[in-house]
DNA sequence: CTGAAAGCGCTTACAG
DNA sequence: CTGAAAGCGCTTACAG
């Protein structure tokens, strides 16, 4: 038994009286392999601390038992400030690869030039998981470049017909139309949409479509002075909330298009006077941890993100084993708390 | 120039007409190559897209350019709820290790039971990073066999004398000073303290012994009558201060060991009808980002999550190359709001 | 049921 | 500056 260095598998096959490979077959479940042999193979391996080496097995099977994650937000200013929504979905999807028997390789491809990071190209990965919203026609050729070299994949974000790879996402159209219909149940009727609606976000623009047409169902024409591009973030959110306001029109109810969005627009809101719920509901969309939190709470349309996190695995493993996969939308459900609650009596807090 | 399969050495090597040893040196920047060989290997690899097989390259030179991320928290109900504390604390540790080119491996110890998951033992990593509060006193005896073992690792959380391997962590001494001097300046006299202060939780007991040593410069003795044990949730928080309300001792302030007990706490106290902070200053300790979006924003202690990120990774890289490294506390400082605010005129929102 | 042999794709002395 | 050789620690046909 050696003092220095891991043990390996022929330092057992030589304490058991065996050859390596069968140590090694005895390790690994075979069934070619006699009980007794296998007994005394065990309570050596066990003895000796003995853990196979991965980067072997791996060289020797060719595939390495891990996954990448990798995010790729638009650069945010404060680098800490990763997107809370895409937290949640870290959580289920390290939960879903460890059920599974996978490790997971996590990046943030802000830091690396060379986009996917080639982490299955180098081995280090049997495929990869995309997270983020950025610009979708900026990060279009990159998919196509996957596709192209063979890399398996699936990505987050809207399903959308004739684009590159798998993508898994929930069903913005859905829950666009759903909380607007929600805010025109409430009695609105100059709604705001607050976030980017154009084809560079599919996102967003799903949700847009969804929020319009539920305003056409109710008999409304979407307006475009009612309309104003954000990404993201508090910060963007709160500026897209100052400039309707600037621009003087009328509203009363703003719909964000996530709730990072929503939650600036708030604050915004606040900080003119203008109160929430009852000078103007406001929705967003994520369910983001914090959206319970703010004061009033936060209506918004909810991300299953246990089971996105869950299925994009499932999906990835997959399309690895060489099956055929098809794009998933999963449905969504509304969240609502008291920021698109209508009063009608005495405010409280 | 092989259509299926990627391109490996070899097949440059044929290409570039020269040996596979020689393709190997080009691409790592070996100075014993000719400027006009390299170049042509680099070129046809780059044409290839080849990338250095990972598995090959570590089983050969027996390290991976890896390490692990451990989570060994105390099991949470709703599993998707990570603290949020440490999740920042992953935003800065993932920055960390792309800086210094490593990969990162991340895992949720509830799910495993071999606890250290021995990624080490299995070369997928390097060493370790292990963060969570969890029962110390439980956690020891693990943390001794990592040493045993000769494991690479370092542990965010309070450095104490004769613990076992290396840990860095904030003041918590400093910090539970720091704030009950604040709340002591505020005109406070009966601050109540929740969490547990005892050697199970030693971040949370140099905290408690922080809070008692400012009570004692000011003439206070701890009243064990405050103090209620909590864990790190909102639900533990919230039972916490519903239980201090039970007791019906006076109180005019509380400081909850971590934000989100703190948290748990002011939502506890709104239930009563207690008001924050007419009738009682609130404040916590971590500074997670939630902490400034409740109303009214929580005063607490601010930990530097981006530098301890660097620092883990950094000291951890130093062990790894078989540096001797010292245990390290780091500075903290107070981040003031609203829930800690004394006011005199009449309240507002 | 078990062993001898080959090979996964690299890196690194060792010669020249 | 370059090549032939060995070997990292496994797994998997191939024989028996």
């Amino acid at each position: 038994m050696p003092i220095r260095g891991k043990a390996t598998s022929l330092d057992i096959a030589h304490l058991a009286g065996v050859s390596q490979p069968t140590v090694s077959r005895a390790l690994r479940g075979s069934p070619m392999v006699s009980e007794e042999t296998r007994r005394r193979v065990l309570a050596i391996a066990e003895q000796l601390n003995y853990k196979v080496d991965k980067n072997a097995s791996n060289l020797r099977t060719q595939h390495t038992g891990t996954l990448a994650l990798l995010f790729f937000e638009d650069p945010t200013p404060d680098e800490s400030a990763i997107n809370p929504f895409f937290l949640s979905m870290l959580g289920s999807i390290t939960r879903a690869c460890a059920q599974r028997g996978f490790d997971l390789l996590i990046s943030f491809q802000q830091l690396s030039n060379d986009w996917q990071a080639d982490y299955e190209d180098s081995k280090k990965a049997d495929g990869l998981i995309l997270l983020g919203y950025g610009d979708y026609l900026e990060a279009r050729s990159r998919l196509e470049r996957l596709v192209q070299q063979g890399t398996h994949f699936v990505r987050w974000g809207a399903a959308q017909p004739g684009q590159p790879g798998v993508s898994i996402g929930c069903d913005n159209f859905q829950g666009g139309h759903d909380i607007t219909a929600h805010l025109l149940a409430q009695g609105c009727r100059r709604i705001a949409f607050l976030g980017h609606a154009s084809n560079h976000y599919p996102e967003f623009e799903e949700r847009y479509r969804g929020y319009a047409q539920a305003l056409e169902a109710a008999g409304l024409a979407p307006d475009a002075q009612l309309q104003i591009d954000a990404v993201t973030s508090e910060q963007s959110g709160q500026e897209a909330a100052d400039a309707l306001l600037a621009r003087g029109v009328a509203f009363d109810a703003i719909f964000g298009a996530s709730d990072l969005i929503a939650i600036g627009a708030m604050k915004a809101l606040h900080e003119r006077g203008v109160r929430v719920p009852e000078d103007c509901l406001v929705v967003g969309f994520d369910d983001i941890p914090l959206a319970s939190f703010v004061n009033p709470g936060l209506s918004t349309v909810q991300q299953d993100t246990k089971q996105a996190g869950a299925l994009l695995v499932e999906r990835l493993l997959q399309l690895i084993a060489g099956e055929a996969v098809d794009n998933l939308t999963i449905p969504v459900k509304l969240a609502l708390r008291g920021s698109s609650r209508r009063v009608t009596a005495s405010p409280e807090a």
